[in-house]
RNA sequence: GGGGAAUUAGCUCAGUUGGGAGAGCAUCUCGAUGGCAUCGAGGGGGUCAACGGUUCGAGCCCGUUAUUCUCCA
């Protein structure tokens, strides 16, 4: 059976027959968790409704999760690819039940689909409940006719489930399979007991408590069904294979690694390389797809680590080049039908995991060229073993692998010191280990932040209604106060505030309480709460509704021209560079906007130009700017821009700006492109590769900016007296000029030193027998007196000159020694270092020239002339 | 969040008791050989990432910041 027949009749089963709503996986970027580096379970997505935050719009819903693990107790990264289910990558079919069905009919469904549709052989299959939870037990007994011996109770390890240590909570019901080939001698006691031939298939939580921070469990006024089976193992079982890597959803891929190294799978441990890359390709596709970026830190580096373990195994099959986003088309014929996002992104995809494919090139000669000279030192010292120190530096610091160490080492008969770099190792684990433990501010957890929430009117699952698009203020009722850290938020029935979402920054105002004003500085979005951040700290006791609140409306309007400009740029950047112009970031406040997209090189000159002239070219024709509230797939179909990996709902708010612009979005506009004003682009560069950004500015800010340049323009004009079209040409005239004034002035001061010099070295001091030459000389700078003592050293032999002068009142003294003596023993730096400290100072340099300074100006001429009497210095010349 | 590194010409990089900013490639000019280009001579190109400190003097030492690389959590 095909994995793709498998998920229909998966999703049309619950669709179809059982009324479930069906929910599109939510991109595996979480949107609005900035704890979370990835979604990891099917629930993620619909977390608010059971903390009861949120009200769900349906009652009943089945979906396929995209989930990437790649950290936590079970999943090691460095494990995935040594057996047969591990993945980075996985999907998570499930059904779900807000506060509608339960027990009984998560049960029998579950039955139905595995035993009559999937056509499991009832005689492999168990279930499992938990240690007191008769009611389950007794549904199975009922619903399956599974002997005693197959329906099997456990404890809170195995069969009871909570989202953190507070929070919603029950017991789960688990069913499992043998796969294994003795049907008739089964061993029930191998189930949950990590055997290969016990599987678990699939899970049903049951969410029945609320558990409080003092341990004490609550039964929830809504109970809530929370199923989870992986695609991929069912896809195994299925088909009766051992291995998830056997099934369709990644044998192609592996023929394919296959193929392009010329080296064959093999089912056993020699097929690990071809299991880690084909599992990790999912995850970078998938990721990349849904707008994450392998960089150096947080989930970046996740990304990245994953593609380098990956090219890491390419190497092992002797692959040396960039060859993982090969495999990406691939990956597409096998699940793109299902997600057709990572078609829509093929593209860039592929040229994200080749630039990062090639970079990792780039690191790997760097060590490389590291190793060399560390193993050539090893040899040169007559060792055999690297030490582990080195090693460590290796990887700590360069990132190469220690098995390449190891391999290289071996090919130079040399040996690794894996003890020692084993030890550093731990030691940098406990380091950060500690440091993290004191070092973070902590950050609550959603559940924490629900604890500390008051609820000043005891509707909970209130929520607050935007209603700023048209409106600047207005009469709200309080429905919670809240306080973070040591910020305070409020919580209205409704508010024109808007709050920050979609890249535009959140509303500034003002509230009047009681008669009283409070700022507000911020505001925030968390669930479907509007968080209004207050200046000050505020507690409120007692009813003090209605209130009233007043927007920012400049700052408002700000972020609008901002907002409405950022639309026409996107749409200039996708029709002067192309259709892979795609945002994947962007910021709108009232200073400025900041949009970053997909595009590989840096913009021409000329094409900037033609984008500026595009977007104002729509500002002053001055067109409507129409909002609209339409069916999402009406939009899709009239050619909407969406966001990647963004998740809409059915009715989505879309922007038109007449036929040039059109994009989804809940922000606030202009209501014609005239109120912009001039757009003025601010810069334009790289973020990371693949992505440029572009800061633009509107409205006063860029007519302020434009008024200044003219004024600054005009001035200049006065001063090169010259039309304004004129002075860029004029400023590079006089620059040259300048130039080749500057040369000229430098040579003709060689040419007068030259002269000069002969002055200073006419009457030598005989001393120790050769000539010493002592003088006062005026210079420009510490590079002629360099200079003096160039010419003076061609022209002496056995022969030492000091010569003093005064720069910006501090004494210099500059001492040459020509090379005979230099041979015989005299350093000039030396000799410097004796008169800088005379001098307050000190001196060096080399031994044919040096240079000393000092603090006492005043004593220079009698230092210089009583050298020929100081014996300290005599005995250097 | 913590550690280790890097940042010098358009590019790749060198530059140690702190005392003249360099090489190769690229570019421009001139010349020779002579034709899938090679060689020679010369030139242009640098706020040595930014800021602060120490010092008579900082590319170099110290501190802060930024960016990038890298490991750990």
């Amino acid at each position: 059976m095909k994995s793709t027949t498998i998920r229909k009749q998966f999703i049309d089963y619950f669709q179809q027959e059982l009324n479930h709503e069906f929910v599109p996986s939510a991109p595996v970027i979480p949107q609005n968790d900035p704890t979370l580096l990835f979604i990891n379970a099917g629930m993620n997505q619909f977390k608010s409704y059971f903390l009861g935050e949120s009200e769900p719009k349906f009652k009943r819903a089945v979906n396929s999760q995209k989930c990437i693990r790649v950290s936590g107790k079970h999943n090691d990264l460095e494990e995935v690819g040594k057996d047969n289910y591990h993945h980075t990558f996985f999907e998570m079919l499930g059904n779900w039940s807000f506060g509608d069905y339960y027990k009984p009919e998560a049960i029998e469904w579950a039955w139905k689909l595995l035993t009559e549709i999937y056509g499991i052989d009832k005689n492999r299959l168990y279930a499992t409940v938990y240690k007191n939870d008769d009611e389950s037990y007794d549904l199975w007994k009922k619903i399956s006719g599974l002997p005693k011996n197959r329906i099997l109770r456990y404890g809170e390890k195995d069969n009871f489930w909570d989202m953190g240590a507070i929070g919603p909570c029950g017991p789960c019901s688990e069913i499992h399979y043998y796969r294994g080939d003795d049907v008739k001698n089964q061993d029930p006691t191998k189930v949950n007991a990590d055997d290969p031939n016990y599987i678990e298939l699939w899970n049903l939580v049951f969410i029945q408590y609320n558990r409080d921070k003092n341990n004490k469990l609550t039964p929830l006024p809504k109970k809530h069904v929370d199923t989870g089976a992986g695609l991929e193992r069912l896809a195994a079982t299925l088909n009766n294979k051992l291995s998830n890597y056997e099934t369709d959803l990644f044998s192609p891929i592996i023929d394919k690694i296959a193929d392009i190294s010329k080296v064959k799978y093999n089912k056993n441990k020699s097929g690990i390389p071809h299991r880690v890359i084909a599992d990790h390709l999912r995850m970078l596709a998938f990721s990349i797809g849904d707008g994450a970026f392998p960089s150096n830190e947080g989930r970046g580096y996740v990304l990245r680590r994953v593609l380098r373990r990956a090219a890491r195994f390419g190497i092992k099959l002797n692959v040396h080049e960039p060859f993982i986003y090969k495999l990406v088309p691939t990956l597409i014929d096998t699940i793109g039908e299902a997600f057709p996002e990572i078609i829509n992104r093929q593209k860039h995809i592929q040229q994200v995991i080749k630039s990062e494919e090639k970079s990792f090139g780039l690191t790997l000669d760097k060590g490389l060229e590291i190793f060399e000279d560390i193993a050539n030192k090893v040899k040169k010292n007559n060792n055999k073993i690297i030490q582990g120190a080195d090693v460590f530096k290796l990887y700590d610091t360069f990132g190469f692998p220690v098995d390449l160490t190891n391999m290289l080492a071996e090919e130079k008969q040399l040996k690794i010191n894996m003890n020692s770099f084993n030890n550093l190792m731990k030691k940098q684990k406990e380091m950060a280990r500690s440091k993290s433990k004191f070092g973070t501010v902590k950050t609550l957890t959603l559940e924490e932040t629900l604890e500390m929430t008051e609820k000043i009117e005891s509707k909970k699952t209130q929520n607050s209604k935007f209603i700023g698009y048209n409106n600047f203020t207005s009469e709200s009722n309080l429905l919670k106060q809240i306080q973070l850290d040591k910020d305070f938020y409020l919580v209205f029935d409704q508010t024109p505030f808007y709050p920050e979402s979609g890249g535009q920054a959140g509303d500034k105002g003002e509230i009047i309480i009681s008669g009283k004003k409070y700022f507000i500085i911020d505001t925030q979005k968390r669930n479907d709460d509007i968080l209004h951040k207050i200046k000050s700290k505020l507690k409120i006791s007692q009813n003090i509704n209605p209130v009233k609140l007043i927007v920012d409306k400049e700052n408002r309007l700000g972020s609008a021209r901002n907002h409405t400009a950022t639309h026409l740029l996107q749409a200039a950047l996708r029709e002067v560079l192309g259709d892979h112009v795609h945002q994947s970031g962007s910021f709108v406040s009232s200073k400025y906007l900041r949009f970053d997209f997909t595009h590989y090189e840096k913009i021409k000159e000329k094409d900037l130009d033609k984008i500026l002239n595009l977007v104002n070219q729509k500002i002053i024709k001055n067109i409507p700017v129409e909002p609209k509230t339409e069916k999402y797939k009406n939009a899709i179909q009239n050619g909407v821009i969406a966001l990647f990996g963004e998740k809409y709902s059915d009715n989505v708010r879309s922007i038109k700006v007449g036929d040039f612009s059109y994009e989804l979005c809940g922000g606030t506009h202009v209501k014609y492109t005239g109120e912009i004003g001039p757009f003025i682009i601010k810069s334009e560069s790289g973020v990371a590769s693949g992505i440029r950004r572009i800061e633009a500015i509107t409205g006063k800010r860029s007519i302020d900016s434009l008024l200044k340049y003219n004024k600054i323009l005009t001035e200049l004009s006065y001063i090169m007296d010259s039309p304004i079209s004129k002075i860029a040409s004029k400023v590079e005239n006089v620059f040259k000029h300048r130039r080749t004034l500057k040369k000229t002035i430098n040579r003709l001061r060689k040419k007068l030193i030259g002269y000069s010099v002969d002055e200073y070295i006419k009457s030598p001091i005989k001393i120790n027998g050769h000539n010493l030459y002592l003088n006062i000389v005026e210079v420009n700078s510490i590079d002629e007196l360099k200079n003096i003592g160039d010419k003076v050293r061609e022209k002496l032999k056995s022969s030492v000159a000091i010569f003093g002068t005064v720069l910006n009142s501090t004494p210099q003294v500059l001492c040459i020694v020509t090379d005979d003596l230099v041979k015989e023993g005299i350093n000039a730096g030396k000799i410097v270092g004796m008169i800088g400290k005379k001098l307050g100072g000190g001196g060096g340099g080399r031994p044919h020239m040096a240079i000393a300074g000092g603090k006492k100006p005043e004593l220079l001429e009698k230092i210089i002339s009583s050298i020929k009497e100081d014996n300290n210095i005599k005995k250097l010349l």
